[in-house]
DNA sequence: CTTAAACATCGACAGACGTCAATATTCATG
DNA sequence: CATGAATATTGACGTCTGTCGATGTTTAAG
């Protein structure tokens, strides 16, 4: 594909052609309390608070999370959450994809891992800083 | 019915036949990052969480709370919203469920505002207390 | 009692979402 | 290269969700 004709700068970081990470919306507007939301900022931090919103994805996110040395493979979630292999696999995506967790694959297996402050992030938008 | 038979106590106000609320919710369990959630608890915050993550609520409760008096009724939110009365109606119902909200109806307006603390429970429980 | 206003409820519909089985992909090992 | 293991992707299915128009309910004012 062409370099040139695709590529366009992306406005600023927030609200590129990819969805904005939990990182990101974290520093993005004033308190949800002090003033009304703007439109956009209101859609970002929506996306970011669906990918949480939901029941298998606090606890793949708890029990990652809690796993030792702060990282699980998709084998260590599996079974204790009953779900099957394909929708774990899923789940995780999705948090990725918003910022919450990170994939790292050593040999055939993936490990994921908090984002460090992203829930913190989020938890600060709604609070109030 | 038998009452001997059903109705074993209900576990302790966590729950129970109606839904848990925002401030219910954010004095369960441990956070989320030190041990793994429990699935109930981490239904309970799904619940909570998905009445947030939608666009047109989180503008509805920044709108309230930014409001003079920190409070508004419907016929204040329609308009900047564009969205219609009956939707309007309906996420404000969502919010007040959740334990977003309060409902006050005097003559024939219905006045909302936010429960104080609510925002910052949640919050709590995501960024760990 | 009628009327009008503010709000809630209902019914319907399109689109999004969570889940699984089946299949594809990637990688270490023999 | 062939095999098996761990994970990702695909396709399908039922359910939930956001939205609206139409209608019901409640209250204040003539």
């Amino acid at each position: 594909m062409s370099a040139a004709t695709l590529s366009p700068p992306p406005s600023r970081g927030l609200l590129p052609l990819r969805d904005v990470t939990a990182a990101e919306v974290a520093a993005c507007c004033a308190p949800l309390v002090r003033e009304p939301i703007a439109a956009d900022d209101a859609e970002s931090l929506a996306r970011v608070l669906k990918a949480l919103a939901d029941p298998a994805r606090l606890r793949l996110v708890s029990m990652v999370a809690a796993h030792e040395g702060g990282e699980a493979c998709v084998c260590d979630l599996t079974e204790p959450l009953g779900l099957s292999q394909p929708t774990v696999s899923h789940h995780l995506k999705v948090l990725v994809e918003a910022g919450f967790l990170t994939r790292s694959k050593r040999g055939t297996w993936a490990y994921y891992r908090i984002v460090p402050g992203s829930l913190e992030g989020v938890a600060g938008l709604l609070a109030g800083v």
